[in-house]
DNA sequence: TATTGTTATACTCTATAACTATA
DNA sequence: TATAGTTATAGAGTATAACAATA
């Protein structure tokens, strides 16, 4: 670690220390200090490494991973009430609504008339959107090996009980 | 503002939508399907509520988590150059200038005439800055705490590493 | 009265292009 | 020409309030 020289002058004292032409640490350089030490941080720079990846695996199907996600708990729960999908994913009601919108211009999802309640809908795939998740299931399994690959198998498990665990922290307080 | 919603204009009754008669199921009851083998969406569910505790700690100071990770980077790397922060934090330099003008109004940072460069500023903790970061460090082992407390200081101690070999997966593509 | 879906709105975060002043 | 900081702008993502239809 460190490169050069780490000029340690304290703040308010700024003399200057930069001989000319030394080089200016690049972003490459910089010590993150306690930062590296901040699970939330971490977290943060895999959820987006991660979710790059993903981005690009799904690119020629303009999915992201939002989308991905609504569409396999609609799979996973065929029928389910618009409002319980959302729910589920963590998504408000009130921006449920352009999400499904445009799942279903594209052909993906239906909103079919729920039987018991005629307020809410009930979610379904359409055929194409059923035909479609295959191929997606197929690209996530290809990119999760990614992670697999950069990991190893055993650590990659090792990791899913302990962020859920941390994903339920705090889960009853409004 | 009159909006008219005419909607459910279409699908008067039919009873038969839903092909496989799926109970309909409330929300605590949903399976999330292959979404909990995906480790991007546990990353991101974990991260969101790591995230919400902090923000909680940290409210009383009025300081989210990536002004937080600004300000450790200025600390740990004094004198940097703004660029060089915004880039080491993944930040763009365009959405840099009004985050590191908040924490300057705050009086929390100082934007330093940098010696060999006039381009370029020179960023420290004011003496403000730096009492306040005492304060946050210590909030945030509290905080870093709460998730240990929640599993166990070896599983904690085991996710830095692969987290940060994920977050370095695909570095230097584009 | 409470809910389900909806609209409107606002605020944060992020991404790109173009400008300025320096280099 | 290239770089550092800036401005303007646009797009996602997320939050709340209020409304119509329905329960």
């Amino acid at each position: 670690m460190g490169a050069m020289a780490s000029r340690r002058s304290k703040a308010g004292d700024n003399e200057g220390a930069n001989e000319e032409g030394a080089p200016v640490r690049d972003g490459a350089a910089v010590d993150h200090g306690p930062l590296d030490r901040r699970l939330g941080y971490l977290l943060r720079r895999a959820q987006i490494a991660v979710f790059r990846d993903f981005f690009a695996a799904f690119a020629d199907h303009d999915i992201r991973p939002g989308q991905y996600s609504i569409l396999t708990v609609i799979e996973t729960n065929p029928g389910l009430k618009q409002g319980a999908v959302g729910e589920a994913l963590g998504i408000k009601r009130a921006n449920f609504v352009a999400m499904i919108d445009e799942l279903q211009t594209r052909g993906l999802v239906r909103r079919d008339p729920s039987p018991a309640d005629r307020r809410s809908y009930a979610l379904n795939l359409t055929a194409e959107g059923t035909r479609l998740m295959a191929e997606l299931h197929a690209l996530a399994e290809r990119h999760e090996q990614k992670i697999v690959d950069a990991i190893g198998l055993e650590t990659y498990r090792a990791l899913f009980a302990p962020l859920k665990a941390i994903a339920r922290m705090g889960e009853g307080e409004a």
